[in-house]
DNA sequence: CTGAAAGCGCTTACAG
DNA sequence: CTGAAAGCGCTTACAG
């Protein structure tokens, strides 16, 4: 045990704990002399002491902990991203952000338990119960899917609607038939469902024919089995459901001697590093992750200082990267 | 406030909090009928009691959370799915992984004090004196840097080097001058230098001239001007900081109108999804993450249980990936 | 301006 | 086999 207490610090300058308490958590009401303030700060610091969290969280029933619960799924660049942008404009106000990797079999009820976080943010819609639970607990819920704090999940999402819409909007100047890149892994499907209606619904706009939907695999020989049956249907354009598929994509355009874009065009979403560098350039749907990022974190601070008006949602930031692909 | 205390839960089946504690946590030494803890836990279950942690660890100075502190650099999917393994292979034995993006002010004292987790696993070197402080606290850490739990960091890393070795191995047998694709992002440094160390060392074993050291950023017209670079000093074959890198070098061949690997070929490291799909399809050296995690986790547990013996290390498990780029 | 005391919810010797 | 009690380290009314 490093076993520095805040009686040790009150021991050693001539105080209570009381004073410490109150020097240290920085309460203003209580008049402490400046010279007191001194003595026991200096003291904190030479002997190295650094309050029990444990203790502090068990008596206010609160830390200075956000948690964010990432989805059963491979996130990505993107969310990378954002977390460390969200890290970076709340560190500054004490509070550190630590991410759960939503595998593994315990419940989210028992890490929430375990780390009275002030607030929860989640990267995928929560269990009506833990909702429950966790804001009676007096926890911040915040969702990342947008609009809501937490859209009810049998609805489509907005933003997921919108990629959609972008992508077909795009293809769609080429007025041919269009294709969607399906993601294999079912753990996106929830997704991909919205961003496919997303290109449905333009499509239906556009007086597109329906969009042809077909799986496509990490590899290239999936992705060449794909690009076969669009060829044979006459589809101009693929929508992807994000880059890496769109990346596969490509490289079936190339197993089947089909050019890109005048054979048939790609979009993906995400923008990732290795987008502006394939083969060729991918044009992309991009999220202005940042903006988002502040966004989140403007909402957990305004909740801290018991703000009346919450900021202001900065709106999806959605924006095609056109490249060469498309 | 959920308020479910043990105190409920005892009141309800009518037994004292000790007895619940003792069901619920599950010691053996004790005798209580099967009778009682069959009531208990259903009374547990029924109200929905989830113990406090937060006086839980206070109480036993310990918490079932296992820290990862990742560094300041940019992880991508290679430690993405690290961490989603080693989450559930700990989830099985009731332990929580958080992931901590390492930037942000706040100390890295403060958030273990915080969060009092079973183990530590740093991601990079901790500063001593955060190490000692942690060993004190009795918080196991563990780095995954490879050989060491925690190498010295003068020193150059083990796996590093060999990475540098097999990359500039593999390029070799070309007998051609062999060029480094050195990363932009600075925090990337220590693990580039390492293995650039690699890389040299393999270069003056095999016979071949010094490498051409070139940095290139993630975009093509940089990696063009790294291109014609190398093509000035005859390099036949670059190695990559990894596959991010890598993709930029192939798509600067492709802007100067080279051939891969005829005209030049290329080595990554990583084996990101991109890198097979990338044209021509990426030879990189992989890292068999799988293998690792387990070995983490393994450590992990044996520390929980006390064992005598750690888990026998693994090995590297680095090998080459060889597609059509090199 | 400062201190003694209660209490957050648990675990665990200890006493029946 | 089970319960009363102490104590982990903090914060915060409350009393001087």
């Amino acid at each position: 045990m490093a076993g520095i207490t805040s009686a040790d610090v009150a021991r050693e300058s001539g105080v209570s704990r009381t004073t410490v308490s109150y020097v240290l958590t920085g309460r203003d009401g209580v008049n402490i002399s400046e010279e007191t303030r001194r003595r026991v700060r200096e003291t904190a610091v030479r002997l190295g002491y650094a309050p029990s969290a444990a203790a502090r969280a068990l008596r206010t029933g609160r830390s200075d902990l956000v948690l964010c619960i990432l989805p059963d799924w491979p996130v990505g660049p993107v969310i990378e991203t954002l977390l460390d942008e969200l890290a970076d404009e709340l560190s500054g106000r004490g509070l550190s952000v630590l991410v759960h990797h939503g595998r593994g079999a315990r419940s989210l009820t028992d890490l929430w338990r375990t780390v009275t976080p002030r607030a929860v943010i989640g990267f995928a819609p929560f269990a009506d119960h833990d909702l429950l639970a966790m804001r009676q607990a007096g926890i911040q819920v915040l969702g990342t899917l947008g609009e809501d704090d937490q859209p009810d999940p049998a609805l489509p999402s907005e933003s997921q609607l919108r990629i959609g819409g972008l992508q077909a909007g795009h293809l769609g100047r080429r007025r041919g038939r269009i294709g969607y890149a399906w993601p294999t892994d079912s753990r996106l499907e929830v997704f991909a469902r919205d961003r496919l209606l997303g290109v449905r619904r333009a499509c239906t706009e556009l007086g597109l024919p329906e969009p042809v939907v077909r799986p496509v695999g990490l590899d290239v020989d999936a992705a060449a089995v794909a690009v076969r049956a669009w060829r044979g249907q006459e589809v101009t354009g693929v929508a992807a459901y994000n880059d890496d598929v769109a990346l596969a994509v490509l490289a079936g355009l190339r197993a089947e001697g089909l050019s890109c874009p005048e054979g048939c065009a790609v979009i993906g979403v995400d923008d990732v590093p290795a987008a502006r560098l394939a083969a060729p350039a991918l044009t992309t749907v991009s999220q202005s992750i940042e903006v988002q990022a502040r966004y989140l974190a403007a909402l957990v601070l305004a909740d801290l200082d018991g703000a009346e008006d919450k900021p202001v949602h900065p709106g999806h930031g959605l924006h095609v990267v056109e490249r060469d692909s498309a």
